[in-house]
DNA sequence: CGAAAAATTCTTGCATACAAGAATTTCGAC
DNA sequence: GTCGAAATTCTTGTATGCAAGAATTTTTCG
């Protein structure tokens, strides 16, 4: 049911007025936004506790309120951000109490992971993974930091692959960015560079030798190495932070 | 529309006209249709690869897109939609290789569960757990599936929760929505209802008697048999579908 | 000067308007 | 009659407007 004048469907005939960006798709806000606003929260850019102001983030991103709104909605339910009813989302607090909770179920979900890969292990994948582990090496004897980084979440990444298990891997991306965070929030990783290779080339030795159960034990052990080590230092830091508690 | 003349910022002054449900509160709207649309879809009522028309989904919820996009989004995310760039999300399928996929990351998520929630176990958390143990055998005696349904989840529900870590509790609530879709699906579940009885006396006598090891093995294979028993149905069911191929 | 209350301002929650891409229909040529 | 192309319609993606609730400031009274 149309209008009874003369309002035709004519807008296509102007059509071309804004040209608002030409490299700029459409779908393509929602996901970007996502991005940057995850990115800065896992890299802590945006500090534990802070406020989100949805004005304010959609000038710092170029965009309107729908997307920032539908990227906090994403993040809330990732666990990154907290909701309040009427008021300003704000960055979760990363406590320790977390990351302890953390140590149990993504120590168990890469066991899994290493055991159902393990079984599937080609000497194509082990090699590849084989790969991921010497460039982190190589990031590690130049002490760089943010390519060692990546390379460590290639590794773990490509074995959960590997376990050839869609859900498997969609709960440990979830994990995954919790545990991100938590590393970048203690920096003091280098203490545990070295052990993390011998243990990595443990896993991948029991990956290549098709021991389910020991690839299992070692990726459980590690996991739990690395996160407990972690915890320990945002202790040690909590502690330092305010010594009149004790 | 009224005449160009006096457009004064008034919209103030009138205010008090659609007064929409005095009841409704402002905050909740994003919360119930993201409840309403999991339940459509959980329950089957929206069927696996249906189409969702935002427009229609407004008028079936009395809401405005706002809203059904959030909720949309939402459950895209905890997998029960699938988004398709530019073009209407459909209910995700559930084939069988996904139910299989669940049935290694459940199994396991639950036999954490259980070893942390054995070592935690009281005797008033046990009787808890007790009560629902035999209010689903009140249902099962009945033969009320809906009753007996909602009294196995909150069953395992609540050792999850017993558990007392937070992030199991999140990745379980995530898997729950797949696996009530499961099992809303094939309705041949009487078949186990006996069985599933048993094994969950099992694994009360292990959570009373403190038993991690015991209480993790016993809701592994649990959650297994109920997954592949749940496979096996639908795998007949398929073939029976269509009948000509195989 | 301090504190409580009122009013302003600011921010979120929801609704709606507009634009771009997809689907469908219509029209024309062969 | 059928196939193909153009145009209309329909649907999603994005931006913006408006109202309710929260925060802040101002004002007034003790």
């Amino acid at each position: 049911m149309d209008s009874p004048a003369d309002t035709t469907p004519l807008a296509a005939l102007l059509a071309k007025v804004p040209q608002p960006e030409p490299g700029r798709r459409k779908g393509a806000l929602h996901g970007s936004t996502v991005a940057q606003l995850r990115n800065l929260i896992v890299t802590g850019a945006l500090a534990p506790g802070a406020k989100l102001n949805e004005r304010e983030l959609c000038l710092q991103l170029g965009v309107s309120r729908t997307p920032v709104r539908e990227a906090i909605k994403t993040l809330t339910q990732d666990g990154l951000l907290r909701a309040l009813p009427n008021k300003s989302s704000v960055v979760a607090e990363l406590d320790v109490g977390e990351i302890e909770a953390l140590i149990d179920v993504v120590s168990t979900i890469e066991g899994l992971a290493g055991e159902l890969a393990a079984a599937r292990a080609t000497d194509e994948a082990v090699a590849e993974i084989g790969m991921l582990h010497y460039r982190m090496m190589l990031h590690h004897t130049r002490d760089e930091l943010p390519g060692y980084f990546e390379a460590n979440k290639a590794f773990h990444r490509r074995i959960v692959e590997l376990a050839g298990n869609p859900v498997l891997l969609w709960i440990w991306e979830l994990l995954a960015l919790r545990v991100d965070r938590a590393r970048y929030s203690s920096n003091l990783w280098p203490k545990r560079w070295k052990m993390a290779i011998q243990e990595h080339e443990q896993i991948l030795a029991a990956l290549t030798a098709g021991d389910a159960a020991l690839a299992s034990q070692r990726l459980r052990e590690h996991v739990r190495n690395g996160l407990s080590g972690l915890v320990a230092a945002l202790k040690e830091r909590g502690e330092a932070a305010k010594p009149g508690s004790a």
